[in-house]
DNA sequence: TTAAATCCTTTCATTCTTAAAGTAAAAACA
DNA sequence: TGTTTTTACTTTAAGAATGAAAGGATTTAA
């Protein structure tokens, strides 16, 4: 299905998305126009779903990472899938997991005061478990 | 710092980073060298810090999507880390914590026999808690 | 063996980018 | 207060990239 060049082609725009199709050309020795095509091909398959940035979010204000795993206080889980949708200012992942928990909540805050209140509101729909990152260390 | 223009930039770009300074212009309602030079500044700045695509990875023969809380067996985190730097294959992100646990390790894997593997070789260095993402749900 | 499909290249018109010069408004300074 | 500098933008124009079309080579299917 996906060949060598395939691959490549994922690896490069996966480190650069804005490359032009010319110079993702030259690095899987392809013309411009090839390569182009084959990445048609690849968004149309639904293996790239799409194109980002990167931005940093300390720089953005969000000084505060958290995981929350998320312990639903009944059977419904409703309320707290509502309240997780009001939250979208803070929440970046609403995992739902089999394991230890419901869920696992990945959020990000300006300061320990904006995670506290969400924890306050949080508290009225599930019992937490509260996990700060300290370091990131991407790999 | 940042002013609503910036804002609308980064919106843009989070949504489609393969879109032309022209078009990113006319969104924002500037020329395309004017929309050029704000990104190049975003860039300077270490706000943007890179482009990049989102992969399915399910596609990709990814079907298995773990966090895992580690608990490493003594003071000296090394061996674990060491371990975790030479299974970039599975490992996504390897965050340090407060909380429940040192590391939250977040992997994935193409089957449960592989990740039954990996949590043999793990457990050589650390005590884990494993969740399964059963859905993602991204926000 | 022929027909169809796939994947690529070449060509060329169109579009985008990049650099330079110029303008207007705001900020810094005497 | 008046002058200079800086900042942010536009316009212009050359150079580069893109996208469409035509054509060739190889593989797949009939």
């Amino acid at each position: 299905m996906l060949d060598s060049t395939d691959l490549k082609i994922l690896d490069q725009l996966s480190k650069n998305s804005r490359i032009t199709m010319k110079e993702l050309g030259d690095y899987v020795h392809l013309t411009g126009q090839a390569a182009a095509a084959r990445v048609v091909k690849l968004e149309d398959q639904g293996i790239i779903e799409g194109y980002t940035i990167n931005v940093n979010q300390v720089k953005m204000g969000y000084l505060v990472h958290a995981f929350i795993t998320i312990f639903t206080k009944n059977t419904n889980h409703q309320p707290y899938l509502e309240f997780v949708k009001g939250e979208k200012e803070w929440v970046i992942n609403n995992y739902k997991i089999s394991g230890n928990g419901c869920y696992l909540l990945e959020c990000q805050f300006p300061s320990h005061e904006r995670l506290d209140d969400f924890l306050v509101e949080l508290n009225q729909w599930a019992n937490y478990q509260l996990s700060i990152v300290i370091h990131p260390h991407k790999v």
